[in-house]
DNA sequence: AGCCAGGGTCTGC
DNA sequence: GCAGACCATGGC
């Protein structure tokens, strides 16, 4: 199928905070650039779209399909309750620390096999260059959308390659973890449709059979691929706020969503330098 | 130049 | 079950 840019403009009203900048640049995905002030570009999915906030709308333009509207609240969680969210976090202070710090932070609800190899890219890297390796992913192997912007590769054009073929991704050693997960996902070993269906130790299991998939991988996978909200992926920023912030783990009103306070936690301790010294 | 990064695997105890 | 070496790459 064949798209062209278009100068589509789909408005959607905001009830809470949402900041692009903190959401799209906080880590959890890696394909948002800024193009002008407060202009954000991307791709989810097959739509390549320029956004932006404007008085409490959110601003999408470029998506021309019927469904734009409700993929783009579905993409950026409009319809959860971020205000009772962040209520239940701001009962303990070091959690209304983290969440003042970035309130306009959401979860994004991404594509299940582009949250599974991007993570996969991400073992021991820096946010900054996993972002360059699936830039390049994306323009060798994904679909030409037009005006510069590509498609993340579906598994089967990816399963279709070989190592040699991966060299130019610069991706170390991981280019043959996500291939084996390219293959096991084309080949039908590994049905993503039906992870989402499983409970949650048996999802995190079925991840983890992918070569270099681990269970922090697998728990960004889960979160960010599959909306678990419950799961909390432990990186060394997490390790570190957790110990900092809350030695004693999460209060019990918070796992069910110890994955969106994980996304204001992680933030906090990795770009504000007082979060971790004694705060 | 060395250290670190949204880790995982393998080995050895 | 846990510690340590090792893994590719590039920014700082």
């Amino acid at each position: 199928m064949l798209h062209t840019p278009t100068s589509a403009l789909t408005i959607l009203p905001l009830e809470d905070a949402l900041c692009l900048d903190q959401t799209l640049h906080c880590g959890q995905a890696f394909r948002w650039r800024e193009i002008s002030p407060g202009v954000h570009r991307g791709v989810a999915g097959d739509r390549a779209v320029s956004v932006w906030v404007q008085q409490g709308y959110l601003y999408v333009s470029g998506d021309d399909a019927p469904d734009a509207e409700a993929f783009w609240r579905n993409y950026f969680d409009l319809n959860t309750d971020y205000t009772a969210i962040k209520t239940t976090l701001s009962a303990h202070p070091p959690l209304k620390a983290a969440v003042d710090y970035a309130p306009g932070i959401r979860l994004l609800r991404q594509g299940a096999f582009e949250a599974l190899i991007s993570f996969i890219i991400s073992q021991n890297n820096h946010i900054g260059r996993i972002g360059a390796i699936i830039e390049r992913l994306c323009e060798r192997w994904g679909e030409d959308l037009g005006g510069g912007a590509y498609s993340f590769p579906t598994p089967e054009r990816l399963a279709a390659l070989s190592l040699p073929d991966l060299a130019p991704l610069q991706a170390g050693y991981r280019d043959k973890y996500l291939l084996d997960a390219a293959v096991r996902v084309a080949s039908g070993a590994l049905d993503l449709t039906e992870v989402a269906a499983l409970p949650l130790a048996e999802a995190r299991a079925a991840l983890m059979e992918i070569k270099g998939v681990g269970i922090k991988v697998a728990d960004c996978a889960l979160l960010y691929g599959f909306y678990r909200a419950e799961v909390c992926p432990m990186d060394v920023w997490m390790k570190r706020g957790m110990a900092a912030l809350l030695p004693e783990g999460w209060p019990e009103s918070v796992r069910p969503i110890a994955g969106i306070a994980q996304q204001y936690l992680f933030h906090y301790a990795r770009t504000c330098p007082e979060a971790l010294s004694g705060g």
